[in-house]
DNA sequence: TTGACGCATCAAGAAACCTTGATTCAAATA
DNA sequence: TATTTGAATCAAGGTTTCTTGATGCGTCAA
């Protein structure tokens, strides 16, 4: 039984996993301004479908891309949700790291 | 030649990938509140010592961790401009993809 | 100088990842 | 119904990543 503590981790090394690839960052950069679906993004990104789908896949399953099927388009967007969990993340780290920098020597 | 562009791509990638493994991430947690020294990590994260240099390098390359020798000792930190980056490249995401949410059906 | 200690690096194997082309599936059209 | 189209999934292969144990290197103490 994996403590709540693991599952952060677990999910937040998956995030990044996620985030840890140009194709997908390519990706990602696609959508900031608005959805596409699959055949729109082989054309910007010049790659197969079965790549991008292939990605479209991790990215979706970190949670970071939602999609929605209209007639035979999928089409994927961002997910605010965890764009926003990303920078809280981030934020914590600057935060908590923040507040003993200077090289502090230690504790105990 | 790579166009800038490329090389952030590059460059986010690497600090992700970096991000992306849990023992790494439990790494940056241990050094949140203070530098330690690698005999000091393998102590906190029960891990083997070639395993935590192997991680520590990682996070090094990616910039996101420091460390400086003491004697025998070898002590890791935060590398405060990276986790500023990070926080940077959310928060960017988070601007330019709020800039059009609600599903924006699209530009083309 | 020798030995012990802290750590990096190497070598090898296992596991995970990415790419490609083929297949499958669902929705739309003829 | 048969065909076409957009997209997911599968299979196979090459590549990268992670772990482990062994070896090497620098620093300190005896």
């Amino acid at each position: 039984m994996p403590s709540s503590k693991t599952k952060d981790l677990e999910q937040a090394a998956r995030l990044f996993h996620a985030l840890s690839d140009q194709t997908r960052l390519r990706i990602i950069d696609c959508l900031l301004e608005c959805e596409q679906c699959v055949c729109d993004l082989t054309d910007m990104l010049q790659a197969g479908q079965s790549r991008l789908s292939f990605h479209l896949k991790i990215l979706k399953d970190a949670g970071i891309l939602k999609d929605r099927r209209e007639g035979r388009w999928i089409y994927y967007s961002l997910n605010p949700d965890t764009i926003e969990e990303l920078q809280e993340y981030a934020g914590s780290l600057k935060t908590r790291s923040h507040a003993v920098t200077g090289g502090s020597p230690c504790c105990d």
